[in-house]
DNA sequence: TAAACATATGAATATTTGTTCATATGTTCA
DNA sequence: TGAACATATGAACAAATATTCATATGTTTA
């Protein structure tokens, strides 16, 4: 492993200073984490259009009922979409503006290749 | 597993063509995969500040030279960021403004709650 | 209230992934 | 050209994670 040039020294600790915190570090790679998963990528761009219950989930994506649960569990507990019950049945949607607009993004950046 | 209300099959349908293509999807998830750990968002917020070679990397993150390298490695091959040798050592940079971007969203997303 | 329905969840398994260790590659300088 | 330097990379191991299976929870309807 190489030894910090000397002259490297006050770029290293000018960057260190204008660094978020590691907490905010930590926290945005768990949101951009639940965001990396094929699954929930669908699931997320499916809300973008509306809110949808859980079985018209299972429908649109082809997967087993506990999957898609195990995945909403998963985005809702990170905050990014919220539920409301209606019955029998529960909806989902994206929980916030900001959700939508990461999601768009990230497909622009993607399309745009 | 619940069956499809007759009620939401168009829904269904409807939201199905207005979502991009599993392609599109998948390489989405993809990028924000990349994104979804915290020494390389430590990376890539190192370098929105300008580049940086390998050595400062390690010094400013506190970890192994070869544990920085396959990070970045992983970044270059997501196209995440760019490289530039200048003699002996190897300066990296973001690759696209896209990149900045995304993580500004993310740490913004972040910061305010 | 019992049965049917819609969704959630714990445990187990298989896969993915991040770091370490050892070593290889490529560059400069004496 | 050989030694020192800066970085890359393959293999191995440990930790994280997505799906399946079985079952539990909560809601409605007969």
């Amino acid at each position: 492993m190489a030894d910090i040039h000397p002259e490297h020294a006050h770029i290293i600790a000018q960057t260190k200073a204008n660094m978020p915190s590691e907490e905010v570090l930590e926290k945005t790679a768990d949101v951009f984490k639940v965001f990396g998963d094929k699954t929930r990528i669908r699931i997320l761009s499916a809300l973008s259009e509306g809110e949808m219950c859980v079985c018209c989930l299972c429908d649109l994506l082809g997967m087993s009922q506990s999957a898609v649960s195990h995945q909403l569990a998963v985005l809702k507990s990170a905050r990014l979409i919220k539920s409301r019950r209606e019955g029998k049945q529960i909806y989902y949607s994206l929980d916030d503006a900001h959700i939508g607009a990461i999601l768009c993004t990230g497909i622009s950046h993607v399309e745009e290749d």
